[in-house]
DNA sequence: CCCTCTCCTTAACGCTGTTAAGTAGCTCCG
DNA sequence: CGGAGCTACTTAACAGCGTTAAGGAGAGGG
């Protein structure tokens, strides 16, 4: 058959091809045979490389921040507030990027100290700003934890941007709420445009920020 | 042997148990045979209530909602703030109750409507106060979504009040992080003393939400 | 030529969610 | 009073999962 030797496999390119297979398949059809396969390799192949699929998951996603990072221009001339919204544009962008990206990215660890250079970048910029360190830290820290949570829900309805997940019939949502007309008439709001939504809840947080710890 | 019959199990009983083994085992070990043994039945009875294993998280979660509102004293003369801030932290309190409690919440739907009633409530609430339906919904939301990330964040590293996933050794940390001085000491401090991180990234929405709508 | 190291295969294990088929006990109907 | 039918389970089995143990092919160096 194929004499053709194929290269050894290494961290990163697994960690890739699980991240393309991710988008076809979703984090449950994610398993080891499933990306081995796809890797021209069998199952316990991967085990030369991480030590189990929780590892595997860590460096899909590194990978996912380092990607993020790459296709997110920081401008060092940024406002705190526009170093807050391309931060966060550029992470739910990221995560969006990717069938069940939330949950993976927030269940997993960095497999390195990479993402501590961004982060002392941001921090950087935000004390030069006049915030404390602790302001700083909780700043970033609060619309960070405000994104992750936006768009895990995001995904749970919409898994791919376009597509829609099942059981949410929103007619059939208006006739059970029939008793409750603001929850009726809001929820028919919540569960679209979640651009928009996205971004208002944003400037929540970054007026909150202005607001509370007094810089502009 | 043991003459006594059982109770027939109703989606409640076994959703209870679920929940106080959830606690001991964590989502991982939480098989439908470990649950059924625990029920004193075995594992394929419990298909006769729930269709699938998600369906019994959607009930999970459901009575983590239930109890969470039974837990949370919610006065209707709250300002708009104080109810934020009530039924952040009620949500919060929620689900660090369960291992992994965030994780299950936002990985299910509730399995009926009775989270509308509250819900309703606290639009009422606000509308009253001055805001648009689609403001409140927004703020409300908005508020709902960072504590969900909070949280899922803070189990992340600690699964339960008390207890500490291991890998988080701050020593190794700071040494990793020499180059980052910032970020080296803003981490020392984001991984301790998460109630009080918590009440300033609350406090920060809040603050957004006032500004930016203009309601005091 | 053999030893060693790297990177992979084959085989297997225990466990998982789930389905199919059968059954004990209760209730209701003729 | 007997059987039909429903409820709430059991037993048995299946495919697929993550993971481990053992072994082997090929390259490189002494």
């Amino acid at each position: 058959m194929s004499t053709e030797r194929r290269e050894p496999l290494d961290r990163r390119r697994v960690a890739d091809t699980a991240l393309r297979l991710l988008n076809e398949v979703g984090l449950d059809g994610l398993t080891l045979r499933a990306i081995a396969r796809e890797l021209d390799v069998k199952a316990p192949a991967l085990y030369w490389h991480f030590k189990d699929k929780q590892a595997l998951l860590d460096e899909m996603a590194t990978e996912m921040y380092r990607r993020m990072v790459a296709g997110t221009a920081l401008d060092p001339a940024d406002t705190w507030q526009d170093r807050l919204l391309r931060a966060n544009r550029g992470l739910r962008a990221a995560l969006l990027g990717y069938r069940d990206g939330a949950k993976v990215f927030s269940g997993s660890r960095f497999t390195g100290i990479e993402h501590a250079g961004p982060m002392e970048d941001n921090l950087r910029l935000f004390t030069a700003a006049g915030f404390t360190l602790a302001q700083a830290a909780r700043a970033l820290t609060t619309a960070y934890l405000y994104t992750l949570g936006f768009v895990t829900e995001e995904q749970g309805v919409q898994p791919l941007p376009g597509e829609r997940r099942e059981g949410y019939d929103m007619d059939e949502r208006a006739r059970l709420m029939a008793d409750f007309p603001l929850s009726a008439q809001a929820g028919a709001e919540i569960f679209e445009d979640y651009d928009r939504h996205f971004e208002e809840g944003l400037a929540l947080v970054i007026g909150g920020i202005g607001a509370r710890y007094g810089v502009s």
